[in-house]
DNA sequence: GTTATATCCTAGTAAATGAGTTGGAATTAA
DNA sequence: TTAATTCCAACTCATTTACTAGGATATAAC
């Protein structure tokens, strides 16, 4: 019942795409190096956000990558799902054929697995990318002041 | 982030304990059988449901396990945690020195992960083991039915 | 038009985890 | 005494995770 590292450091990759895209594309190697993560593997984590079309790239020197739409308008479960797969803790409250054990629909369990699925998707459905941009820039801040008082 | 066989099986060997025991003790045997669970494995997720305390043995012939309190009094929290862990998506929710990435007080992706955290144990600490005994008991009630009719 | 800087793509790999299996010791009701 | 049961530890096999490696392709800047 955990996030992989997928989930959490590509969040953080587009944390960081949020963060410093505004002027200029950002570079995996930028974020690899602002956030302590492998170049090669984030480089895989960002091709899940660009077949999402969550991010859009541009190649060649001085390329990168930044939002395909305002951070408002991308929400956390969007990435989440991008990163992760569908956010149910069991397959069998979505309908596929595959993975579904064979009692599923005479099963008191199904409706747990139902309610943790709506309250998780309810959680990061409603939060935005700009907030946890925001959020960030806002912990950056507090953390430059401690450094100077 | 999804939960295991571990959590899935074991939930329902508690189902099926909470729905037989008032009688007499469950054996294994009969669980597995029911449950289609090796006996063997869901000897080992319910060894953790006994460390946990939420059933009780009694060995040798006719021996077999019950609940160790009334089944309005089993949360599906203590249930799961018992047999996955706890439930956050992120370690760094919970402040164990280990596991914990370097960064994460300053880190916006950790009041996302708390959210989620939060609202899992919402829902399933608000749903008892009573509930879906009773659930399960109307389920098969009317699939009998259905087969009568 | 060359070069440095990027993304893009595929394959490999070592370690951990998941989902069991195997085999036997200890206990107890009949 | 025997059959039924819990208890316990070790082993196995497949999959997944978290990378690494290496090269092809594109492009801005000189």
């Amino acid at each position: 019942m955990k996030l992989s590292t997928k989930g959490r450091y590509g969040l953080r990759a587009m944390i960081d795409i949020g963060m410093f895209s505004t002027e200029e594309k950002v570079s995996i190697k930028s974020i690899a190096e602002r956030q302590h993560i492998s170049e090669n593997y984030l480089e895989q984590l960002i091709a899940l956000l660009k077949k999402a079309k969550l991010v859009t790239s541009s190649r060649g020197a001085r390329g990168g990558y930044s939002l395909s739409r305002a951070s408002d308008k991308i929400s956390l479960g969007e990435i989440l799902r991008a990163l992760e797969g569908d956010l149910n803790p069991v397959d069998c409250v979505t309908n596929n054929k595959d993975n579904v054990c064979e009692d599923s629909d005479s099963c008191a369990t199904k409706f747990v697995w139902k309610k943790i699925s709506d309250s998780i998707n309810e959680v990061v459905n409603n939060i935005t990318l700009k907030d946890l941009v925001d959020e960030q820039f806002e912990i950056d801040h507090l953390t430059q002041e401690a450094h100077i008082g």
